[in-house]
DNA sequence: CGGGATCCGCCCCGATACTG
DNA sequence: CAGTATCGGGGCGGATCCCG
């Protein structure tokens, strides 16, 4: 099958289950969002993206864009000058996406202090058996 | 350091970024986003959960739950019954992030069409190079 | 400047078997 | 019924080198 890889396991067979795993697998990768956060706000070239994202390796951020760009979630646009020129941008489908993702931003703020104490608690709980005796 | 893998990668490098990744480090998982549905209208036993969710496994189920229930997403109560019974349910946090994936889900299906297109139009235009010539 | 190619480690997840 | 233990594959992601 010549299907490509996206980042995820799997499309074909979670493509009847909810259509949240569909946005999720494109969306979970580790560095999906803060592209489409970088290039929120215009077009923005290659290497503008490289140095703003900090921890990003060349390969990631150009494997990351190709999957974005398959999805249609951004454009790729070359400019044949001397020094190559290649800016990228959301498209009105990922921009609509980043709106969304606001309000699991929210969510994750809301909670975040909750979920810190919660994970504590657990390791507290489930750890020491370990070491201790 | 004694930190308990959650399911993605880093949780210590990510935690200064967007706190999205927060959220998908925590849903990211393969299971994740289905358990929380299952267990969405109420308390529900382990091997209920295992039987209407299909194609998952006891492994992943009780993964997937104990991260669930060490992020304080999901509660488990164990009644000391002669077949043991256990339940799991959501907590309020859980139930609101619930809420909020629909807006995702939203997203997914107004847009469900267009992206495949969009791949079927991106595999037309790069994958025949290497087999036409 | 904007990639592609390759090698490799790590972690996710599946399959199977055993337990209280 | 509700798990735990172990083995193993696969793919995501990092590092490095090379190219037009």
């Amino acid at each position: 099958m010549s299907q490509r890889n996206t980042g995820v396991t799997s499309q074909v067979v979670n493509a009847h289950a909810c259509p949240v795993r569909e946005v999720l697998d494109r969306v979970a990768g580790k560095w999906s969002v803060q592209i489409l956060v970088a290039a929120a706000h215009g077009p923005i070239r290659f290497t503008e993206l490289e140095r703003s994202i900090d921890g990003i390796s060349r390969r990631m951020l150009t494997l990351t864009l190709r999957n974005l760009e398959r999805d249609g979630l951004v454009t790729r646009t070359v400019h044949p000058t001397v020094p190559p020129r290649v800016e990228y941008e959301l498209t009105s489908m990922a921009r609509e996406l980043y709106a969304t993702l606001l309000s699991l931003t929210e969510w994750a703020e809301r909670h975040r202090v909750t979920i810190a104490e919660a994970r504590a608690a657990y390791d507290a709980e489930h750890a020491p058996e370990l070491l201790d005796v």
